[in-house]
DNA sequence: AAATCATAGTAATCTAGTTTAACATTTATT
DNA sequence: AATAAATGTTAAACTAGATTACTATGATTT
């Protein structure tokens, strides 16, 4: 069944039994997306906390010049969502697009509420989770302001190994808060110093 | 007894009996520091989750050339830790240091735990106020990303009213990821443009 | 195979924000 | 009250990164 690594990802966190990890089963959605479609769009509400079985999608936000901010990337074995809209119900900041055919298993806000009830450890779980996102943004923050772009596109490279080769550039100069034509200069730069 | 801001605080999320309560109130610690005091040093592990009563905190990284980088301030009703440190029971990448004389309350670790244990509700708390984090400190990337340093100052200004006036302008430089002879050029450039 | 579109590279010019350094003001200490 | 310590201001020179604009390449479509 294709829910099994989602029930792999929880045992990493909280021990289910086997009627319970068919009641997730049960009320969680396996479904496939093809490259360029949205998962969420900005202005709508949430619908869903994702964790993505394979493929890639990334997070972003339209300013009001149009400009894109990439935000996040999400590969396999990692979540994403609109938290904040997924949370308070209300309409979504940022997209999610994928940018490779993604297959994903979706958590509705109403069904995860009722896992909750049936199962509290899972709220235990989901407080894992989040904790560890909460750290890993406040550490882009840091990175963000005690680092220079060259920095930070060499620890990308070391951090996501896998994720630069799947992406255009222009994105991952976006994620770092560039320009393209300046991550271009980055890289020649690096190959220059070899 | 000193315990009731946090009492109140959690009632705004889940509803504790009044032996809950009481178990809370037995368990956590009420605390005072003084200006300047630590909760926290870089390199030690991170003790305690902190709902500050009353004062300011501030949580800053200082980098390898031994520049400060502000991550985030906390005044009262706010809570305050190195989360990453708190979690995985590791040195702490960060610096709690109060910048007011300030009365908090603590949960360590293992305290949570138990408590966790003995009122599963506590999840559910803990994971709604993590979550509320996370969504902030997501919002404070994006901005970092997408404003310059004038509006990141302007829109701090209009977020939190009552910290400005409580912390030397160089700190909220550092805060807002500017020098603090650039934050005093914006400020007389908004004072001309009135 | 031509044409279009999305992606990437290069280089000149420009600007937001840094650095350095000198000076001013406020707060704390004796 | 006098001195020192911490905080804030101003201005000139500098730099990381943006902007603009043109060229190159590969992928996709017709």
């Amino acid at each position: 069944m294709p829910i099994k690594p989602l029930l792999n990802y929880i045992d990493k966190f909280v021990t289910l039994t086997e009627k319970e990890q068919d009641s997730v089963s049960s009320k969680v959605v396996y479904r496939k997306y093809l490259k360029g479609q949205y998962i969420v769009q900005q202005g709508d509400v949430c619908k869903y906390q994702c964790y993505i079985v394979s493929g890639c999608t990334r997070t972003f936000y339209v300013d009001e010049n149009g400009q894109e901010h990439i935000i996040m990337f999400a590969i396999e074995d990692w979540w994403t969502s609109d938290v904040g809209s997924y949370i308070t119900q209300t309409p979504a900041d940022y997209n999610v697009q994928c940018i490779e055919n993604t297959e994903m298993i979706q958590i509705s806000y109403d069904i995860r509420e009722v896992l909750f009830k049936e199962i509290p450890k899972l709220e235990r779980f989901f407080r894992m989770i989040i904790e560890k996102g909460f750290v890993a943004s406040q550490k882009r923050i840091v990175r963000n302001f005690s680092l220079s772009a060259k920095e930070r596109y060499i620890i990308f490279k070391e951090s996501y190994p896998k994720i630069e080769q799947r992406i255009p550039q222009y994105m991952l100069a976006s994620y770092l808060g560039i320009t393209k034509e300046f991550l271009s200069k980055i890289k020649s730069q690096l190959i220059l110093e070899k």
